[in-house]
DNA sequence: TGTCAAAGATGAAACGTTTCAAGTAGGCTA
DNA sequence: TAGCCTACTTGAAACGTTTCATCTTTGACA
C-alpha cells in the first residue's frame, strides 16, 4: 500500500498547487468548476483522506469535545453520553467519551489526555467536586461544563433541580393521600437536594411524617435490603410511601415488596424513583419516577461549551433545569 | 488560552535546544540529570502540556483506537465498551467510542471520522455485516477487529460461540428435567446460532420438544408480550422451559409470568436468558443466563488490533470464545 | 487601445512535535 | 601529547495541513 497520499500528491496528479487543493476542500466556491471537478476526481482515484491531525494542528482549533463520566455502565450516564454525542453531531462536533469509573486517577488521566489532544472543550460529571486539576485547566483557558455541581462562579455548570424534583415527588405523594413518606437513599451528600425538596414540602403539611432510610450506595441490592427492613417492621410502623433517591434503589425495593406476602404496591406502599432509566417503565409494577431529560441537558451543555470556546470572555452560566414527574402505577392513588 | 507555551518556549527558558526538551519527554535517560531537572522545572513553571496532535503527526502512528458500537444504551455494549477502554488503558491505548445508533449513516460517519483522525485501529460491532466502506479501509491498511461477525478471511474477528452457548442452555434444561423448550427470539438471523445450538442438543434427545417463538426485536416489551401469549395457552400446551435469546426478553417474560396466577417460575416454567446484564441477577427471580465475559472479549480484541497494527503482514484470526452458563433461581431444578 | 477589477491560482511560511546526523567536552589509554 | 571513547547537545529537516500576500488571466468599459 503506497502509504500517505496527501494533499501534495493530489496536487501533483491534478496539476495544480497544494493551495488550490486545500481550497477545494475548504472553500470550494473560490475554485473554478473545471479544476474543482478535476481535483475531486483525482482525490477519488487516489483514495485521498484528509489528515485531521495536521488540519487541526494548523488551524489551532478542532472539532472534538471531551466528555468524562462517572461510569458508562450506569444507565443514566450512558443516556447522557449518548445524548451529548447526538447533540454534538448536530452542530458538527464529535464527542469522545471517557469513563472515570469512580476513580480519581482515571478522571485525571482523561483530563490530561484530552488536554494533550487539544480538545475544544470538556464536559465533565465530576467524581467529587471541582479538583485543583480542573481549576488549572480552566485557568489555562480550557472551556468547561460541569454536570451536577452547582454554584462555582468560575465554571459553567448544568444541574438538574433536585430540590424541585424532591418537592414534586413529596407533593404528589401527599396529594394522593400518603401520610408517612420514607426517603430512601445515601450517602447523604449525594442525595441531599432531593431530600431537602421533600422536606420543604412535608414541613408545610400538618400530619405528614418524613423519615430517612440511609443506604451505602444506590444499587438494586441496597434497595432490596431496604425492602427487607421495611417488611420486618410492624405494619403500623411502616411508611405508606417510599421516595427512592434513584430508580435502582426503587427497583430493588419494589422487588422485595412484591414478593412480601402482606404488602401490596401501590395499595399499601407507594414507590417513586428518580431518573427514569429504561427499566423503570418495564418493571413488574411500572415505576413512577422523575425524568431528567438527557436530550435537553445535552443540548444545553453543548451550547454552553461552544459558547465558552467561541468567546473566552463569556460569562459563566449556572443552569438549573427543572425535572418532570412521571406518574405510573407504582404510586397510583388507592 | 495561555499563549501557547510549546517545546520551543520551554527550550528557550531552560537555555537548551528543542531537541533536548524533546529528549526529556521521550528518552529521559539520554539527558544528564542536571538538565533534566532544570527542564522539568521549567515545564512545570510554564505549565507546558505537550501537543499530542503535533506529536502524532510527526510520529505517524498514534495511540488512539476507534470503537463503533451498535448502541451505547444497550447494557451489553456499554459493558463491552467499558471493558475495551480498560483493556486499552492497560497497554497505553485510548479507546474513543462512537455509537452508530443502528443507523448506517452514523456508522459511516464514524468510520470516516476515525480515518481522518488517523486512529491506530478500529474495533467495530457492525450494523449489518461488512460494508464496502470497511473493506476499503481494510485495503488501505487500517487494522480492524470485528465483533460478532464471523469467518471473513480478510478481517480479524472475535465472536462469542453462540452455538455452544445455546447448546449449554438446552443441555442444562434437559438435565434438570424439562421436556418442552420454547426458544424465544428474533429476528431469526440475529439469533440463529443460539437457536442452532439448542437444536443440536434437542435433536439428540428423544422425547424433548423444541419450539420457536419469534419476536420483532429483543426488548423487555417483546418479552412481556410473549409472556401474554404463553399465559393464554392451554396449560397442557405450554412449554415447561423458555430459552430467551437475550436477557431483556427473559426479563420481560419473567415479569409477565410472575404476575400470572397459575404459573410459577421456575416450578412450572424455567427461564434462561443470555448476556448476563446487570439486572439479570437482580431480577425478582434471579435469572439464569449465559455470560460472555466482556473483559476477556475486550482483552483479545485489543491484542488483535495491536498485533495487526504492528505487523501489517499479520495473519487474520477468527476467534470464537466459549461462553459460560450461570445457573440461578429461574431455572433451578424442581 | 489602454485600464481596471474580478476571479482563480500560486507557493512559501507557519503549526508543534520528533528524528537524526553532526558537534562538543571531558576523560582515559598508550 | 595524540587519539579515541563516551556522554550529552544541537539544529535543521520532516510530518500534512491551512493561510495569505502575490501573481496571472480574462473581459468589460471608456
Amino acid at each position: 500500500m503506497d502509504r500517505s497520499v496527501g494533499i501534495r500528491e493530489v496536487a501533483e496528479a491534478a496539476r495544480v498547487s497544494v493551495g488550490t487543493v486545500s481550497n477545494v476542500l475548504n472553500k470550494p466556491d473560490r475554485v473554478s468548476q473545471a479544476t474543482l471537478d478535476r481535483v475531486l476526481g483525482v482525490m477519488d482515484g487516489l483514495g485521498f483522506v484528509r489528515n485531521g491531525l495536521a488540519r487541526q494542528l494548523r488551524m489551532g482549533t478542532g472539532t472534538t469535545l471531551g466528555m468524562i463520566v462517572l461510569n458508562v455502565a450506569n444507565p443514566f450516564f450512558a443516556d447522557l453520553a449518548h445524548a451529548c454525542e447526538a447533540a454534538g453531531e448536530r452542530v458538527g462536533q464529535t464527542v469522545v467519551l471517557g469513563s472515570s469509573d469512580q476513580l480519581e486517577a482515571r478522571e485525571d488521566r482523561y483530563l490530561d489526555l484530552f488536554e494533550e489532544q487539544r480538545v475544544r472543550g470538556m464536559l465533565v460529571a465530576p467524581l467529587d467536586g471541582i479538583t485543583p486539576r480542573m481549576r488549572q485547566l480552566r485557568a489555562r483557558g480550557m472551556p468547561f461544563v460541569l454536570f451536577d455541581i452547582h454554584g462555582d462562579p468560575g465554571f459553567c455548570s448544568i444541574t438538574l433541580d433536585g430540590r424541585a424534583g424532591g418537592a414534586m415527588v413529596a407533593r404528589h405523594l401527599i396529594e394522593t393521600g400518603r401520610r408517612h413518606i420514607a426517603f430512601l437513599g445515601g450517602p447523604r451528600h449525594q442525595v441531599e437536594d432531593r431530600w431537602l425538596g421533600a422536606q420543604d414540602v412535608c414541613a408545610g403539611n400538618q400530619g405528614v411524617r418524613l423519615s430517612h432510610v440511609d443506604t451505602r450506595d444506590q444499587t438494586i441490592a441496597e434497595g432490596r435490603a431496604a425492602g427487607a427492613v421495611i417488611e420486618a417492621m410492624a405494619p403500623s410502623e411502616r411508611p405508606d410511601a417510599v421516595f427512592a433517591a434513584n430508580d435502582l434503589l426503587a427497583l430493588g425495593l419494589l422487588q422485595a415488596l412484591v414478593l412480601a406476602e402482606d404488602i401490596r404496591v401501590p395499595e399499601d406502599i407507594a414507590i417513586v424513583g428518580y431518573d427514569d432509566i429504561d427499566y423503570a417503565q418495564s418493571a413488574v409494577v411500572p415505576l413512577s419516577t422523575v425524568r431528567q431529560s438527557t436530550e435537553l441537558l445535552a443540548e444545553r451543555a453543548i451550547e454552553l461549551v461552544l459558547a465558552e470556546s467561541n468567546d473566552p470572555e463569556h460569562e459563566h452560566q449556572q443552569l438549573r433545569l427543572p425535572p418532570e414527574l412521571l406518574v405510573r402505577e407504582s404510586s397510583a392513588p388507592r
